[in-house]
Parts: C-alpha cells; structure tokens; sequence
DNA sequence: GTTAGCACTCACCTTCATCGAGTGCTAATC
DNA sequence: GATTAGCACTCGATGAAGGTGAGTGCTAAC
C-alpha cells in the first residue's frame, strides 16, 4: 500500500488534532474540522489503511484513532511545518532573560527556566562540554605541604578546580615548572586532543617525576570529565504531571526517577547529530522508562564550536513544530549571548 | 479538660496506627490492636475529647480520626520513643557510602541519595555553608590583561572561583600584593567576620588603588554568599508519589515546583536550632504550599563548626521516631567523613 | 472510487442499592 | 462516677444496571 498524498493529508490532521486534545480522533471530527473535501466514510477507510501500516492505534474498538511513534517521526520527517518565530515572539523570549550577571551559570538556569516555562515541557540543560572547549591555562597552586589546587581556565569562561594530594609532600617550584609546561603544551587545545595526543607524548618524554605528574593528570582528566556529566539545570519536572499520559502514577514516578538521573538522558542524546535540533520520539529511546517519552534537542556553541545541548522532554504527544522553532531559537539565543559575554 | 495518661497512650496509638496504614484509625482498632485494657466505647469517648481538644480530626463523620499538626507536635516533643540505630544498621548505612573519592561533593550527593532510598521520602542537602566557613587563603591569579581569577580556599576543602574583570587592566604585581595581604589578614576568619569587621578595617587604611580592590572585595562577597544558597542536592522527588496524601495531582505539582526552588526550604529551615535535629511539622510551615508537607532537618560540621544542613521532606504522616534517629546518625556520619578528609 | 446509512461496540456517566466501618448516645454494670 | 454493651444512625465506598454517544466496519447505492 502506498501513502498516497490524501493519507498524509489525514495523518497530518489527526496528529494535529490529538496533540490538542489529548484525545482519540475520529473520522467525524477529521471530516468536520479539517476541509479534506472527503466524506468522513472516506476518512474512515483510509484510517483503516493507516492502522494497517502502522501509523494509527486504536486505544480500543469503539474509539477513535491516536498516532503511532512512526507517525510521530513521519510527521516531525516531512509533515510537520516549521516557522521560525515571529520578532515578536522572539522578543518576548528575549524579554524572560534578566541577565545582569556575567556568570555563565546563571544564564544556563535562566534559560532552563525560560524553555520550561514557555514550552511546559521539562527542560534540561547541560552545562558545556569540557572535552569541546580549549584549554587556555592550566596553574597548580600549593595549598600546604601536601595539597596543592588545580586551576584549569577554559576559553569558555568555565574554570573547573580539583584538589590534588602529594602525601609525599610538594615543592612549589617543581609545581609551578609543571603549570608552565602543561599550558604551553595544552594552550588552545581540547581536551580531547590532550587526553588522546599529547599527554602520552608528554610521559614519553618526562621520565623522572613520572608519580607526581601522574597525580597531575589524574587530577585533570577528574576534573574535566568525571564532574561534567553531572552539571545540569532541570525544571519544569512537576509540568508532566499536566499530560493525562502521565495520570498514571507508576509512569510519573518512573518519569521523575529518570529525571534525578541526567546521565541517563545525556547518553540518550549524546549521539546526536552535532548541531541543530534533533527529536527522539518515545520507542526510538534507548531506555525502556521513556518510551512514553519524547525529546528534542538543540546544541549552542561558542564561536564555532558546538558546546553544550538543551533539551526538552515531554510525552510523545508533543507539539514538535512548536518545540522545535522555539529550541532552534533558544540554541541560537544561548550560543549568542554566551559568544558575547566572551568576547566582551 | 486534662490530657491524662490515657489519653496520651490514646493519641500515641492513633499516631502510631495512622502513620503506618495511612487510614483513618476507628476505636475499635485501637482497643483491639493495643492493649490499653479498655473498651472501644471508652475510647471513643476518650477521642471525643481529643477532638475537641484539637488533637484529633475527622474526615468525614462515619469515619475514624487522623491526628492534627498538633498532636503530631505533641507526639515528637513528648511521645516518641526515638532508639538510636542498631549497631547493625548503622553498619548498613555505612556500607551504602562507596566512597573513594575525596571530593566533598561526591559524599554529600551520596548522603542525600542513601538519604532518601532508606526513607523513602525527598532528601535536599545543602552544601556546607560557606560564611560558617573558615578562609585558609586568597589567591588573585591573572588569566590575561583584562581578566583575572579570584580563588578562595577554605577549611573545608570547598573553593570558589570567580572571575574578577579590571576593564583598566591590571598589573600581576599588585594582584599578588592583594593576595597575600587578604591571606593573612582573612586566614582562619569566617567570612561573617570579614565581612563585617574586617573589610571595612582594609578600606579605611588602603587610600590607594581603592577602585581595583572594590573589585576584589565585590568579586569575593559575590564568590561567597550569591552562589551559596542554590548548591543543594535533592533526591527521591519522585517518592512522594507514593504517598496517598499527594495522589491529588495539584498537591503533588505544589510539592514539585517547591522543589525547584530550594532557596525557599533553605529560608525554611535556615532559622533552625544551631544543632541537633529538627522538625518541622505541616502548617507550622511558613510557606502555604508545604503546610501538608513536614521537614525534619539535622546538621553537619567540620570540626565544631557547624557548617551545613541535611533534610528530609515528607507527608506530615511521616514516621518521625525513625526518621529522627536517622538524620541523627547520618548528620553525625557526614560530620565525621568530612572531618576526616580534612584532617588526613 | 466515494458516500450515505445502519447496526454494532464499548468506554463513560449516572443512578441506585447495598455494605460496613465508624460514630454518638443511652442505659445497664462495676 | 467511670466504664461498657448495645443500638440507631451516618456516610463514603463499592458495584451492578442502564442509558448515552462517539466511533467503527460493512453494505449498498451513487
């Protein structure tokens, strides 16, 4: 069987219906609503069509029809029409920032905040991505006899510190000899080339010291990895409980376990493509506790280079066109407001 | 009209039965299931009085009673018998800390987490509050001509960063001037003092250079006090779904946004007695959206030095002998962790 | 190929009766 | 005088019965 232009035509119209409603859709409803110029006997043989390939379920016999995943994706696909926000729109989301701070932290939640508000979605923000962002120094400070802090300045503003230990106590100068060289080696490179290039080519040529320089890179690739994942702005978590998808308790609370568990929903995401905005419609996830889920990302960037993903989670009856200008706009938006505070 | 023995033993009974089944408790429960050694009859005229008294409520007319935010007080204050933990579990709560690390963000995360598995209520727990804090040392680092970083160390191993920005440019000599000079003038001083005695002091004796050690000064309050309030892990929002008093859906959306908002339980609890373990029963609650919700706080220290706080938030039916004990023991465990790192 | 018409399905709502846990009151008992 | 047994009463919860209506699939006519 063949999608011929008038099913899509009905698709298109049922998804539209039920992500208002909430409600199945009928061949009446289509018929009235939507001028299809087709009877709604019509609809109702093209229906069965589109249940039959898939498209369309059927809670149950005397019911209307609701969309499948794949008519999700279809329609996000090819269906669905995109406009970009009015300038109206977009100033009004301009408006919601109150960004007086310089700090980058702050913005990250105020756009968190922002995304959910407007969208009433839950939206989820990560904070940039290390191993994306150029180191620019590198300093490591003696604390006391035995700790000494380690200070990595990246050029996205983001400074991460670790405490680093020598129980074999530490001299200052041999530190401040390892600053220099690992700025000079690592300056304007990222972190994923030092971890994969250069640090073994530095512990070729550094024979002696090898333990404390050891504890030095142990205590960098800590910094700059292991505590990244978990930097992230959640809101909006208490809005799923407004979809009647989620009256059932047992999904609410399988909702928001996953949402105490970000990791998870970066390594759903993380995959995706580099820039631009990207849909994972509930089956499509990995993780058997979204599949009721759908989430749409975009990635914000310094310069050129893409650094951080936001994101939206809502159920699978989403309204994707509307989500996806407005995530398109709010990467944009960050990425700007974060290049300027740079370059300020 | 008395609160006799009996009625105490009565209400005990009530609180106790109501807290676990979560329905309302009839006489003839109470007379059957605790032997009080008297009849149903005798205490329903004995839970009349309660009644009246204010300790007691009834849902509807046909059905038992629940106690009020009133006898609850009364049953923490007076009636529970709070046992410290078993050897045995204390041995339990011990093992779920898998604790490698030394970083302090790690173990408070896995405090709030093993908080709310053995509760099974929400946990919050606040990073160690920093103007409780001692200063060990100040460090100015200039990242370029325009920018430098301001690095504060402190006893309990937590460190802030800041950027500090002198759009006039800035000379690394003075900045190391600066440092030094708050080093040893801040070192072993909380930043309570600080700011209020001895930054003033500074001001009046430096007449020079005043603009470019504002800066330093705003850049450090800033560093201290704004980010402080927001550094919160949260854990188990999802279990309160578990809780038939939060199946209404508008209460449980209250209780969520609550939580997005942690300042506000910060403002909550902050007020709380130095010490020990508190709580904070329903609508003794300042807050309208949490007077169905208790908060049963406990804090934590470094030394003798109280320095943060743990929370738990749950249903005003909560189980408050056993959570006290609880927050006692863990309170005391984080205590000692953070203690210990420090001191190895 | 399209549509009007019709019988059929089935979730949902309302109504109604029943059930039972729990109460308050009264009178008998200790 | 306090306690208790007994009893009538209340009222939410439960479940069955019946009606309603949105929706379907099928058939026959256009």
């Amino acid at each position: 069987m063949r999608l011929g232009e008038r099913k899509l035509r009905i698709l298109q119209a049922i998804i539209e219906d039920y992500v208002m409603s909430g409600e199945p859709v009928g061949s009446r409803t289509i018929a009235k609503k939507y001028n299809l110029g087709i009877s709604s006997a019509t609809i109702r043989n093209e229906m069965a069509d589109l249940e039959e390939m898939g498209y369309l379920k059927q809670p149950h016999t005397s019911a209307g029809r609701i969309p499948s995943d794949k008519a999700y994706r279809l329609y996000v696909d090819h269906l669905m029409e995109v406009r970009s926000l009015t300038p109206e729109e977009a100033k009004g989301i301009k408006k919601l920032y109150k960004i007086k701070t310089e700090q980058i932290e702050e913005i990250i939640a105020q756009t968190a905040k922002i995304l959910s508000d407007i969208t009433n979605y839950t939206s989820i923000v990560f904070k940039p991505e290390l191993s994306k962002v150029l180191i620019k120094k590198i300093k490591i400070m003696p604390i006391d006899e035995e700790f000494a802090l380690l200070i990595v300045v990246t050029n996205s503003g983001i400074i991460r510190d670790t405490i680093v230990r020598f129980p074999e106590g530490v001299e200052s100068s041999y530190l401040e000899k390892i600053s220099n060289m690992l700025t000079e080696r690592f300056s304007d490179k990222s972190f994923l080339e030092i971890d994969t290039l250069i640090i073994p080519e530095i512990r070729k040529e550094l024979a002696i010291n090898r333990q404390m320089f050891n504890r030095v890179v142990d205590a960098l690739t800590d910094s700059l990895t292991e505590r990244e994942k978990k930097e992230v702005y959640l809101y909006g978590t208490g809005n799923i409980l407004n979809f009647p998808e989620y009256r059932d308790l047992d999904k609410a609370k399988a909702f928001l376990n996953i949402m105490e568990e970000p990791e998870l929903i970066y390594d759903i995401i993380k995959d995706l493509a580099e820039g631009g905005v990207t849909v994972t419609i509930g089956s499509e996830n990995p993780h058997p506790d979204m599949k009721d889920s759908s989430i749409v990302t975009a990635t914000y960037h310094i310069g050129d280079r893409v650094i951080g993903t936001i994101g939206l989670i809502g159920p699978t009856r989403m309204e994707y066109a509307r989500v996806f200008s407005i995530m398109d706009y709010m990467g944009k938006c960050l990425s700007q407001y974060l290049t300027q505070i740079l370059n300020d």
